[in-house]
DNA sequence: TTTCTTGCAAAGAGTTTGCATTCCA
DNA sequence: TGGAATGCAAACTCTTTGCAAGAAA
């Protein structure tokens, strides 16, 4: 029998050493399985869809808690709502710090909100699949 | 004597085909000489100390104006106020399209607020003094 | 003169907060 | 049990809008 893959909201949630509910386990759920960006208002809606009643503030309560915890990232797209989506753990960018010389995974949602702000401002489709910035880490800053 | 430059704000609002008025002026000269990055509100007061007085709502109307006209670049770092800067017209920044092989400057305000995205996430100051984005370009998806 | 711009006041969208209650560990 | 999470309602911040008066072209 497969290891379990500890992947699942739950682990993940207890991982970032949150308390399991049901409004973070059903908001998890949505962001994974519904559209690529989801506002919090659509995350509302589709919680009120399935069924289950989880109050507005508890909705911007959680998504700032997984995005804090890393499960989720936030982006926002001029001046309207900010969107939030489900992060897979696959992670195709890169930090190089020229001085140490360690590489660490970038934030796929910034560099996502980066190429769709390249978009709608210039109409170009950046390919950015793997995008690696060179500069100084925290440490080396410092 | 050399030619007028009309890279002035006065030139700049009428190529782009706005009426030059005072206020308009005056956020302009605000943008340009303050720091660089200001929100709605450091502009109003900035203007208020300069012993002017342009409403709020004007300010924001000439914000909106001055950022569709090209001038001013906005971003939206976290959740709270936009912020405005002064496009120095320098722009060190490119798209190249690998179809047809076109170079085209890339908004440098956007350049500047990814880098600052990334600061605020990892900590990590990236060197994107000269970014090259790769893809296709607006007339080759079409 | 004609159209665009501004001030004023009010509304609006999106998000956050205080507090009592409920729930997870 | 004890601290964290939630619901509810209200507040709050940032931004936009309607309309009449004023200013640029």
């Amino acid at each position: 029998m497969a290891m379990a893959a500890h992947h699942d909201p739950a682990s993940l949630l207890r991982s970032a050493g949150r308390r399991v509910t049901n409004a973070r386990l059903t908001v998890a759920s949505v962001l994974q399985h519904g559209v690529e960006h989801m506002s919090a208002t659509e995350v509302l809606s589709a919680v009120e869809a399935a069924g289950t009643h989880i109050d507005q503030s508890t909705v911007y309560r959680v998504l700032a808690d997984l995005r804090d915890s890393g499960l989720v990232a936030e982006s926002r797209f001029g001046s309207g709502e900010a969107s939030y989506e489900w992060l897979a753990g696959a992670n195709h960018h890169h930090l190089h710090c020229t001085e140490c010389g360690e590489t660490t995974p970038l934030h796929h949602g910034l560099v996502d909100g980066f190429v769709e702000s390249v978009r709608e401002r210039h109409g170009f489709e950046a390919d950015a699949t793997h995008m690696v910035l060179t500069g100084a880490c925290e440490r080396c800053r410092g």
